[in-house]
RNA sequence: GGGCAGUUAGCUCAGUUGGUAGAGCAUCGCCUUCACACGGCGGGGGUCGUAGGUUCAAGUCCUGUACUGCCCACCA
């Protein structure tokens, strides 16, 4: 047990322990055999080269919760960690590391290079993996991954091998897209469209042998050189009578067909496409529907090729310039308009991506995308649910995954072409000799795969496929992938399809998409906006716990987070007030820990009414998180925390510490056993704080004593389930409530202790505030308490009804007398008010016989008890009213 | 062009199966009450975007509409 509490957490001074101690004490690394359902998340693996930012934050927050609070209910919890070799992303970080010494990789050379990745890996690499750590998130660091491990890259392999033996790999031409700056193909899905503000251009065609011409509209006329036909709609009156002749390029001088297509829209520009069959993915489908040429005038670095004549190593944009000016020379440019229109970037580096033919390898998507659709929802459930038709839409209209990178760091692709005999030799272990001629002249393909390839394979890549380990066993299926929506494609749905092909099994039952962190304007968290809220600044500041609590309090389902710092600010109040709350409850408890009973047969109103609503927060925060509602969670436990455990607990068991005997122990023991149960309840979202207050508990006779991260879920005791006294609680915290209210508001000082006289409506009541006497005393803070309902009050006194049951105050003494009728007048208003609209609803006919008869019963009820109110006070009013007249005579 | 969210107190957001609107922050008043001023007590503040519909009853269900945001998409 640890010394007294310090009056203010500190977290900095807490946090580092525990962190310490969690990862020595190997906590969290469980054992397959071990008994308990299996249930395991793999950690979204964020880039080596990453550093955490707030969505990371929140998305280890969320996963932390679910195991810390999987492993209370007894599962077997596995969580992975690791991080992504990020291939392109990293490539270009080392890239510029170079570049600032004079280098490039070309001239270090393909093995020196990624000798100097891996380099870079080892001395940068740890950092992310420091920040998860900061963040207290209970993976389990003996089984930490990395896509380019040995046995991650062995999966690859045999994935690679396996798809292509399937016919679900080839290879072959193909318009990609092509960032001329990463220098390497693209996927369609890296590619980010932005409406841009460009220019449409109208250019005329002249017609070969003819006086006839046609104007063409174009976004892209460096692309001219590269045109091999005119396209336009076969109905098109205006054109018709031009199929089949020949257009004349213009500067070039070439003849190309005019051709008919129904994909052309009459509408759009001059209804008169010039087509570029190796610059536009669309212009390439014509090109191979029509047969037409393919000249690529465009190189692999956005310069222009020899085969656009005068415009030879102009770059692409200059080229754009100047043959527009060439053009408007000729007299051949008809007009020019503005117009916003989408242009694609690289999503790493945001270039504008250029269309681009080239052989590529490809992954064949329809049968797998079909197999990943069905798995939803009977099998995989996409929460929220608004998700998955996003989800159906992706993979129904998919098209072939284009998986080969130009880049060096990454899984190279195990193919190997014969120099011999050209034989494309696949294999997952490095062949020697082609199995064709015989010949040892192999070489390796020089592509990588893209990185979501691997990533693909990371459920059960990391639990050790293909070999048949104990973790595939007891693990796979992962119980739950959580993450961000912005990866649903990337990384969700080619989860969902390797994991089809590979284990014949989905590859986790639930999928949680979370949302956004934005900044308080809503805006996306950017460096260049300098909006960023950097967590790691946020845990220094005000501890690791605010920071995550408030990220679960935030997280409701399907809705963007705004986050500012003032929020985490405020909720670093919160894990203050448990501090705090603690070390009353120590001070209280003392060194000896109470003497168990059975809190079934607890006496003392507050006592049960405290042990009631525990029960209530226990059980609403094991369902919340069974339905990954972590804002509600969060929230039951702050509302039984603060407002009644705080508010009103530890305020009604004062009178009982200051006594000896059972009704001391009784509250020590309640208090004792409150304060544990909460602490756990909340340990999944702060687990610094609670296990550090948990530390310096006593334990109580019979009770074991185990470290917080350890302990089971509170289980549930039925028998303090009493909704009867917690209404009655409800009563008397109204009746003080009420008092406060009339002190107040006639500007009594808090402190000035004053009489209460209490004239309830039935014997009942009169019971129930006899028995809580002490309590009303202390915390209404009164110098005498009279229950009397015959009693006569006298007339100069503040009033209120609460139940029927009459609240007076005398006022003698006091100086604000008119205050009161003001304040009596407030209240009858009120009153008025709902008595008006409860009595609405009770004189129409169709309610009362179409409504649920509870609902009429307790709309009666409620009209008696507004009734009896109303007169009450408006007696009380009267009264008031003759003593204020009679003192002013 | 298609799809999906959101629109509730000054701000940021809750509001499970329809039954007289909640929290935090901010604001106002009072209080150094022996856990906490990172605090306590009390108050003020909302015709729940808009127009209809279903219903005895709608923030809650349905339809239209406006605005905002996001995603997808091969109109050059």
């Amino acid at each position: 047990m640890r010394d007294t509490l310090s009056s203010g957490y500190e977290p900095n001074h807490v946090e580092e322990r525990w962190r310490k101690h969690w990862e020595e004490d190997a906590s969290f690394t469980p054992d397959p055999a071990s008994p308990g359902e299996g249930y395991a998340i793999v950690i979204p693996p964020p880039n080596v080269t990453g550093a955490l930012h707030i969505g990371h934050a929140l998305n280890l927050t969320l996963i932390d919760v679910l195991c810390r609070h999987a492993r209370q209910k007894g599962k077997n919890v596995l969580w992975i960690p690791g991080t992504d070799h990020a291939g392109i992303a990293t490539q270009n970080v080392v890239e510029r590391a170079l570049a600032r010494e004079g280098k490039t990789r070309h001239e270090l050379g393909r093995e020196a290079f990624i000798e100097r990745v891996w380099q870079w890996r080892e001395e940068y690499g740890h950092r992310i993996l420091d920040q998860i750590r900061s963040l207290g998130c209970s993976v389990d660091w003996t089984r930490l991954r990395f896509t380019m491990d040995e046995g991650l890259s062995k999966a690859v392999r045999k994935v690679f091998v396996s798809l292509y033996n399937d016919g679900l790999i080839y290879k072959g031409d193909y318009i990609i897209n092509w960032c001329s700056r990463c220098h390497t193909a693209l996927a369609d899905d890296e590619v980010e469209h932005e409406d841009e503000a460009g220019h449409l251009w109208r250019i005329r065609y002249h017609i070969d042998q003819s006086d006839e011409e046609l104007v063409v509209a174009t976004t892209r006329p460096e692309t001219i050189p590269g045109d091999t036909a005119v396209c336009v709609h076969p109905e098109d009156t205006r054109y018709q009578h031009l199929i089949g002749k020949q257009a004349i390029v213009p500067i070039l001088g070439r003849k190309v067909p005019i051709i008919a297509d129904s994909y052309v829209d009459r509408e759009f520009g001059t209804g008169a496409l010039k087509v570029t069959p190796c610059h536009d993915p669309n212009d390439w489908m014509l090109g191979k529907r029509h047969d037409l040429a393919f000249i690529q005038v465009i190189d692999e670095n956005g310069i222009m090729k020899e085969e656009s004549g005068s415009y030879h190593g102009l770059t692409k944009e200059a080229c754009r310039n100047k043959i527009i000016e060439d053009i408007a020379a000729q007299g051949d440019l008809v007009g020019e308009e503005k117009l916003q229109h989408a242009v694609g970037h690289c999503y790493r580096c945001h270039t504008v991506v250029e269309p681009h033919v080239s052989t590529q390898w490809f992954v064949k998507t329809t049968a797998l995308a079909k197999e990943a659709r069905d798995a939803v929802p009977d099998k995989t459930r996409i929460l929220p649910e608004s998700w998955r038709k996003t989800y159906y839409h992706w993979l129904d209209t998919i098209r072939d995954w284009c998986i080969s990178r130009q880049i060096w760091w990454g899984h190279r692709i195990p193919a190997w072409t014969c120099a011999d005999c050209g034989k494309l030799v696949v294999a997952e272990q490095d062949p020697t000799v082609c199995p064709s001629c015989g010949s040892t002249h192999l070489q390796q393909d020089e592509d990588v795969l893209d990185t979501w390839f691997s990533s693909s394979l990371w459920p059960f890549s990391t639990m050790g496929w293909p070999e048949k380990t104990p973790e595939l066993a007891k693990y796979y299926p992962t119980a739950v992938l959580v993450t961000g929506f912005d990866i649903i494609f990337f990384w969700v749905a080619r989860m969902m399809m390797m994991a089809q092909h590979c284990m014949h099994e989905v590859p986790f039952k639930d999928v949680y998409l979370h949302a956004l962190v934005r900044d308080a304007q809503g805006r996306k968290m950017s460096k260049s906006t300098g909006n960023v809220i950097d967590p790691i600044v946020m845990i220094e500041k005000y501890g690791c716990d605010a920071l995550r609590f408030t990220l679960t309090a935030f997280a409701a389902m399907g809705r963007d987070i705004r986050l500012s710092e003032d929020r985490i600010e405020g909720y670093r109040h919160f894990v203050n007030k448990l501090w705090n709350a603690a070390r009353f409850s120590m001070m209280n408890i003392g060194e000896t820990a109470p003497k168990p009973f059975d809190l079934g047969a607890a006496t003392g109103l507050h006592n049960i009414w405290i042990l009631h609503a525990l029960e209530e927060v226990k059980k609403d925060v094991d369902q919340a998180l069974e339905e990954y509602r972590f804002n509600d969670a969060a929230q039951s436990c702050y509302k039984f925390l603060w407002g009644s455990v705080c508010d009103w607990y530890l305020e009604l068991v004062k009178p009982d510490m200051q006594k000896e005997g059972a009704p001391k122990n009784q509250a020590q023991f309640v208090l004792w056993t409150v304060l544990r149960e909460i602490l756990v309840l909340l340990h999944p979202i702060m687990p610094f704080v609670t296990a550090e207050i948990w530390d310096a508990l006593p334990v109580c006779e019979g009770f074991e004593h185990y470290e917080l991260a350890k302990a089971p879920y509170p289980p549930s005791r039925p028998s303090c389930v009493r909704p009867k006294e917690a209404a009655q609680m409800d009563f008397l915290q109204q009746v003080i409530v009420a008092v406060r209210t009339i002190k107040a508001e006639l500007s009594i000082s808090p402190g000035k202790k004053v009489r209460l006289l209490l004239q309830p409506a039935d014997d009942e009541q009169v019971q129930l505030l006899e028995d809580n006497r002490e309590l009303i005393l202390t915390v209404a803070r009164l110098e005498a308490l009279e229950i009397d309902p015959g009693a006569k009050a006298p007339k100069a006194s503040a009033s209120a009804v609460v139940l029927g049951c009459q609240i007076v105050v005398p006022l003698k003494g006091t100086v604000d007398l008119a205050g009161e009728l003001a304040r009596l007048d407030k209240q009858l208003a009120k009153l008025e008010k709902n008595l008006i609209a409860v009595n609405k609803h009770l004189a129409d006919e169709n309610f009362l016989s179409r409504a649920q008869p509870e609902v009429v019963e307790r709309e009666q009820r409620l009209s008696t008890e507004l009734l009896d109110n109303k007169e009450k006070l408006t007696a009380m009013r009267a009264r008031f009213a003759q003593a204020l007249a009679e003192d002013a005579e």
